[in-house]
DNA sequence: GAGGTATCGATACCTATCGTAGCGAAACTC
DNA sequence: GAGTTTCGCTACGATAGGTATCGATACCTC
């Protein structure tokens, strides 16, 4: 409805599907080499494309870790029936996600570079906590300071081990983190 | 009794005594400034010294990072008496450092760059965590894994509302991490 | 005071990264 | 074929971390 007259497909070469192969090669190269290391120019030959290329389809190297990060975590998932159960199903969700090979880097890198870059701070903060916060708060029926609470601590302390040991954190200790937030969350006191 | 006969000062020019106010312009600068914009070089000139005499000192940002952040937080306070005052007084005392001018900004900064480069990681563990650990768990009794679990908890939350906001946390918030964590560690269930 | 030594500030330099610009070639529509 | 857009490629500018060099300076010993 707008210029072309049969199809809706507009003029000039197509833009070939990279997205994909972009994200996977994204994750691999920051597992193999780290964030920083994993420079775009290195992404892009990983991904078997022009740096320009990625370039043209993300902004920044931020904007590109975060859509990595957006297609890599997927929709929460909440098929769970009690608040209880919906809250520990979503910590283990984060913490597996963030235990991916590539993931938990990505995510602190990017994180990090946020950090002093407030035009990137925004862009995680409304591309990715938002979605997610968001539908905590619908699920859970809580109010959004108490959300944002909940995941300053479970995103907070997963983050913090990987930065600091450079693993995922093991089963027990994350068995031990929902048990703490549930209590936490389950308990008498109210809304803070 | 090594080279110099009677003063234990080694021949040559003095160093300076540059240290105190390097800190003082390395936090006003990440202050001002962010973490990333902070260069040696600005921080140098902050400090009215040159960016080769930073780098006699420190062999790198991150190092100059920690040592700071190691004088800006000075030993841990441990007047407290019972094991729940002495936890509470600890969380109370990092979210406060965290809290300072410049502090929590070059925390985070130091330990995303430490994300991606194992040889700051062992220095900011070794150097930063390491003494405060041990020092929690001669207070507290508690072994390491449950210390770590501990800091990871207390730290990774302050540092993602620190990052995700730019902004310190709000103390009704402390309160409530305060009073999670002592719940948890206080309670029945015994070391994970 | 003379000599030795190590630090000082200043400048230049190297390497790496982010991000941009310009180019001819290729792919698609009409 | 004409028009348009993306492709890969190369080169470029800006910025940062970190190193090397140099004359000047401050201190100690003799």
């Amino acid at each position: 409805m707008t210029s072309a007259t049969t199809s809706g497909r507009p003029p000039g070469r197509p833009r070939i599907g990279v997205n994909a192969v972009v994200f996977a090669a994204t994750l691999s190269t920051v597992h193999d080499l780290g964030y920083a290391a994993a420079t775009v120019e290195r992404i892009a030959a990983a991904a078997g494309v022009a740096k320009t290329t990625v370039y043209r389809r993300w902004p920044s190297k931020g904007e590109l870790i975060v859509d990595c990060l957006l297609d890599a975590f997927g929709p929460l998932p909440l098929e769970s029936a009690g608040r209880t159960e919906l809250m520990a199903s979503a910590i283990r969700w984060i913490a597996a996600k963030i235990g991916e090979p590539g993931v938990g880097d990505a995510f602190a890198g990017v994180f990090s570079d946020a950090v002093s870059d407030p035009a990137l701070r925004a862009i995680l903060a409304a591309r990715l906590q938002d979605p997610y916060r968001l539908a905590l708060q619908d699920a859970l029926g809580e109010p959004e300071s108490r959300v944002l609470f909940f995941i300053d601590v479970v995103v907070g302390t997963l983050l913090h081990r990987m930065g600091m040991t450079g693993v995922p954190m093991a089963d027990a200790d994350i068995a031990a983190l929902a048990e703490m937030v549930l209590r936490h969350f389950t308990d008498g006191t109210g809304p803070v």
